[in-house]
Formats: structure tokens, sequence, C-alpha cells
DNA sequence: AGTACAATCTTTGTATACAAAAAACAAAAA
DNA sequence: TTTTTGTTTTTTGTATACAAAGATTGTACT
């Protein structure tokens, strides 16, 4: 056994992002955890490339904010702290709400299909008490309103904030407690899109988003007394 | 003569930062220009370093966005569409808002003392008409505010996509005719941040970043025609 | 036993080497 | 003249080499 993240050769892309996309999926499922060095014969033995795509693709994690880089000393893997998620979050509330308001003005006919299938699926899912399912839904659903706002900038910033929530997306979805609670939040959010009112949508983002808030830095706050 | 950026050896950073730095700068300054290609040897030279701290900040402005990677060809400088630009205002618009209500909640004596001396002073820089000064008198106040909102992830973004409008900071302020309803919004900011007035300073930096925007794709709009 | 110091081993930062893909160019055929 | 095809050149993608900074370990000395 032992963490075993394997390169998949599948892909037609130059190694750099090869070996990015897996480095970054490791941290983000938390293969990798906080802290750790991240050194680069190592990796570069264990995923069979040489240190420059590696390197390479060290840099880009540097910029996104997944590592953080020791002068002298390499790459380790950004911490997670309480204050770092809650300025996530914070920026997200306000990403989140643009992205309602914005999907009001310029879903189109199949979009709102499409999301009020996401819906039920959510709902489906929910039912089925799945969680991996679940989550599935969910990241389904929201993307579908994003990409709605056909602004390509903001589905990029949107990507790269959720990438941080990423280590907590099943806690706030194994709360049973607020399965109802997310469906519901979720119809808000259609309904108010279908009749374009913009106001409602973002409170129903916004409180979509704080709900998340509460669960994951309960978590947080968990994982540190263990320490 | 023909374009000059060098590097300033002066710092005492890892060279790929020192490159990561320059060209960036060269980007922002349209001294490399929109569809120029990066190419490493030449750049290389050109900055008297090999080609490795050449390619790993590649790698950066290409997360950035600043450069664009076509496969098997190499870096090219990103082009600035009428899209890509109005994508960037509509998030920093919300972005702005959020700062300013975040400031309203957060801002220290001192901050509040700063930022009204920074009033004051765009206000000089524009009496003078030196259009250098009031750019600079503009950052140094808007720095102030986004500061306060004590979120480090939100200033992070702010910079990245100040970025994006950096080539076209004086176009705004050339436009003499703007220069009192600047002062104003300026004024109208700093007072509702006074009173915590989210409302109003909300919609005043809703206003600011309007007033940009028409300025802005007017210029681009031009620069297009030109070709 | 504990501390200081030296030798060694790691690991990064930077440069260079080499292969393969793409572009540019030239020559030959239609 | 135009098109096609083969060759050369350029440029990227990847690997490797080497030096310098840091960490580690072992040993001598107090």
């Amino acid at each position: 056994m032992g963490s075993d993240f394997q390169i998949q050769m599948n892909e037609f892309l130059p190694l750099r992002d090869v070996v990015f996309n897996t480095l970054r999926q490791a941290i983000l499922t938390g293969e990798l955890k906080p802290g750790e060095r991240l050194m680069e014969i190592h990796l570069a033995n264990k995923l069979g490339v040489s240190r420059t795509p590696i390197r390479e693709a060290i840099r880009k994690l540097e910029l996104e904010g997944l590592v953080t880089m020791i002068p002298r000393r390499g790459a380790e893997v950004a911490q997670i702290t309480e204050k770092s998620m809650s300025d996530v979050l914070e920026v997200r509330r306000a990403v989140d709400a643009l992205c309602v308001e914005l999907a009001c003005e310029r879903i189109s006919e199949e979009e709102l299909e499409a999301l009020k299938t996401a819906c039920d699926n959510f709902e489906d899912a929910v039912n089925s008490g799945d969680v991996k399912k679940i989550a599935q839904a969910d990241v389904a659903l929201h993307d579908i309103i994003v990409r709605a706002t056909g602004n390509q900038r903001l589905v990029q910033l949107v990507n790269t904030l959720s990438e941080q929530m990423y280590r907590y997306r099943f806690e706030y979805i194994k709360d049973v407690s607020q399965h109802r609670s997310l469906v519901e939040e979720h119809r808000v959010i259609y309904e108010s899109i279908l009749k374009k009112d913009k106001a409602t949508a973002s409170d129903a983002a916004k409180l979509h988003i704080d709900n998340q808030e509460k669960t994951i830095i309960k978590q947080i706050r968990l994982e540190r007394e263990k320490r």
C-alpha cells in the first residue's frame, strides 16, 4: 500500500501538464498532506519523468496557491488554515451571488432545462443517500449556473476557489440533517433564475455558501483539535 | 533602440522570479505586444540567463492568463479582446463592491485616516493635471481599501484582475472631462465607508468601475479599428 | 554528557545536451 | 507559374549535469 498516485499516460499532453494534473489531484484529495514536502527527484522517480516537468508543474501549483515555496528548501503543500478558508469563502459568497445574477440575465432555454434536470437529479441523489453521487450532482448543478454566465474569467475563478474547498466537499454532504435544506436551496435558486429574480437568487446563493462555511469551519477546528 | 526590457540584478530572488517579474512588466506595459511570440532561447540570450528560468517564468505567466500556450509552438502574449476585458470588468465590479463592503466593517482608525489623506492626495493630483501622478494616487487609494478588508485572497484577486486592465490605466485618466466625477466618486466612497454605509459604498464602487469600463472598451474598439 | 565544528549527503537552482515536431525553404514536376 | 515533396533549420519538450546552499551526522574537545 502507501500513497500511490500514478501518472495516467493515456493523455496526449506535455508531461508538465500531466504532472500538474496528477499533483493537483493528489493535493486536493489529501493524498499529499498539507506541510508535506514536494521533493523533485523523489516525485520524478515516482512518476517516471525527469525533474524538468516536475518543476514546471510546481511553478503552476505555486501560482495557484496549492503549494508554498520556501527559499532554498523547495515546495511544500500549502497549509489550510481557518483564516485562509474563510477568506476563500468570503470571496466565493460574492462571486457565487454574481454568478446567479448573471445567470438570471443570460441563461438560455436549454440551460434552464438542464438546470431543472440537475435539480431533480440532485434530489434523487439525496434520496439515494449516496454521498459521492450527491457531491457529483451538486457539482453538475453549479457548473450549469456558472457556465450560463458566459463569462470565461468567472468560470476560471470559481474553479480556483472551489479547488480550495475540495477537500471538505464531503463534509457538508455527510450531515444528513442538512439534506432537505440543500434540496430546498437549490430549488429556490432554480425558481428565482427561472423568474429572473436576481435578489432572491443572490440571497439563496449566499445562504448556500454560509451553510457550507459553517460545516467546513467546524471541520477545520476539529482537525486542529486532533493535533 | 528597440524594445529593451532589462533584467534588474539587484534582487536576491531566484532567477525564475526575476524573469517572471521582468516579463510580466514587459507584457503589462505593452513592450511585449499581444500575439508576440515568446521564444525561449531569444529571451534567454536577451536576459542573460539559461532557458530553465525562462520556462518556469512562462509557466506562471500562463496560469495568470498573461500568455497563451500553443502546443509544440510555445508561448505568445495573450490577446486582449473586448470580450475578455468585459469579462474581467464584470468580475471586478462584484469584487470591488465586496471590497468596500468589507472595508465598512473592518477598516481601522488609522486606515480611515490614511484613506482620507489618499482622497486629498488624489484631488491634488487631479488639480496638478499630471496623468502619472493621478494614476499613482488612484492606485494608492484603492490599495488602502483592499487591504482594509484583511482578506489576503481578495487582495491577490484584485491584483490579478487589475493586471489585465493595467495597459489601459491611463486612458480613463487622460479624459479630463471625467476628472471631477472621479474625485467625487472617491469622496463618496470615503464618506460612505466612514459612515459604514455599505449600500452607498457598494454602489459608488460599481459606478467607478462602470466609468472605467466605458473608457476601456472605447479604447479597445479604437485599437481594433486601426487594424 | 553536551557542545562545537567539520565532513558528508541532500536538495535545490541553473545550465546544457539531445531528440522530435513544426516551420521554412528549395528544388523538381505538372 | 503553381504545386508538391524532400531537406534544412528552428524551436520546443525532456533529460541530465553541475555547483552552491542547507541539513545531517559523526567526532573531538571541554
